[in-house]
DNA sequence: CGCGTTTTTGAAGCCCCTCAAGTGTAGTGG
DNA sequence: CCACTACACTTGAGGGGCTTCAAAAACGCG
């Protein structure tokens, strides 16, 4: 009822620059040409960053606003005792939050798990848009809250459900998110991302991150290998899971496309 | 560097009328006395509503802000199995993101723990503010930012801690929120909240948290009994803990009032 | 005082961790 | 092309932390 409406509805591929940013945020709200173009060119000069590098420390005063716009990023916390809590991955058009504008300092660690292509848009250009332009500034807002509903659908996650629902709700959760960005192609979703980064994602142990994974290989319901997550049987998954994907807060538009 | 700066720091007894919302708001960035006003008005008509209330349904479509002015209240998501995670405590001056806002739908289910003031501001009214009074704009955004690394610290927790830091992290955040807006005394801080409440938070069973919370009474650290938490030893506590409460973004004029 | 709820304590069990060794698999240099 | 290395994955055995089940004690409230 509330969401920005008239929604585009680009793919990746049907977009003539295929910015994951404007396809996710052209998914929920109805941008002018004008916009595109505008986030079109806030996104040049895009960089190429190699696999299992910080892209912004934890204590960093903060800055330019980060959009991933290719590969697999991750912010993360660190403890005392070395261990570390995986607190959100961050998929192509996903972008570090507003804390970039209105918190002083970053209070976690933004990391590439894979090689990523990563756009770097200035404060101030972030501020002029957000200031002139009344949706991108909604949709930044929605990206945010709906953020913090998958940090609270991880907090169940974590507190309340056993190793095998907590993998296959993950595996849910990657999977849709990915399938709403266009990632997604014959059940298959590209997911480099090895047994400890799921373990330090999940609570769990990269040991028991595969027992994991193996039992939900034999009962035939996903399969993770060689850096693709195939997905043999999501309703199944979800019930296991108990994976209700409101949370996600996608157009239903977006889900019906994993019928291959 | 960033947060709007020139606090006034109001104590909940120093400002003529109590109002824990611009006690919060007003700790961290200049409000004019006509800013002040507004709010003021704005939480006119407070309401009592009992313990054990929900105030906001998961589902309910989104509508009016809600702010606590008294009591303590909480967010919680049930699951298919009948268990729960409570994802957030909220304390006066705490108020319900501006999902309200932006998404459609609520995600999880806000309720009261004990008989709280409630104060509840028209939607309508919350855009008026957010659109003419930037301060007030910047300031909401902040709490809602300041909320989601609080999401990420109890990520952490939930993940990475065993149940002695987990209990021992919560009852420190608790007491420097709960000293920010002025609640401690004598290093008492009034806590009504029973061992399953805690547990559905940390996700725990009650049975366990009791066992937890006589370990750190007798290691002579805290003391939860009769509503009231104690806190002997905050150093120490925050010290098993692993807690570093730089997360809760408060000014730091506000951290030296506990030492009594 | 009596009743319901919460807290407390005990005993047994399971889930996940820890430690450890063996098996790929990709990248490097001879 | 094949050692060699490094790292991730896999599987097994044993242990510990938290849960579950159960019952008694304490508390709060009419």
């Amino acid at each position: 009822m509330n969401r920005p409406s008239g929604r585009t509805r680009f793919r990746l591929d049907e977009v003539g620059s295929p910015n994951a940013l404007i396809v996710k945020i052209a998914n929920v709200a109805a941008l002018s040409p004008v916009e595109i173009d505008l986030l079109e060119h806030a996104c040049d000069h895009p960089r190429e960053v190699p696999a299992h590098q910080d892209l912004l420390r934890e204590g960093d005063e903060t800055g330019s606003l980060i959009v991933i716009l290719r590969g697999l990023a991750c912010r993360y916390k660190m403890l005392p005792e070395g261990t570390r809590q995986i607190t959100e991955f961050l998929m192509p058009g996903d972008c570090c939050h507003m804390h970039i504008i209105v918190l002083d300092a970053m209070d976690d660690t933004m990391a590439t798990l894979t090689p990523c292509r990563v756009a770097t848009i200035p404060r101030a250009r972030v501020e002029e848009l957000v200031a002139t332009r009344p949706v991108l500034a909604r949709s930044l807002s929605w990206a945010q809250l709906v953020n913090q509903d998958i940090l609270k659908a991880w907090m169940v996650n974590l507190g309340r459900r056993n190793s095998v629902q907590r993998v296959a709700h993950l595996m849910c959760e990657l999977y849709v998110r990915g399938n709403a960005v266009g990632l997604v192609a014959d059940k298959r979703l590209p997911l480099d991302v090895s047994h400890a980064e799921l373990g330090d994602a999940l609570g769990l142990t990269a040991v028991h991150v595969c027992r994991v994974l193996r039992k939900l290989r034999l009962a035939g319901l996903m399969q993770l290998r060689a850096g693709t997550l195939t997905m043999h049987d999501l309703p199944a998954l979800a019930d296991v899971a108990g994976f209700d994907g409101s949370y996600l807060h996608l157009a239903a538009a977006t889900e019906d496309q994993h019928s291959v």
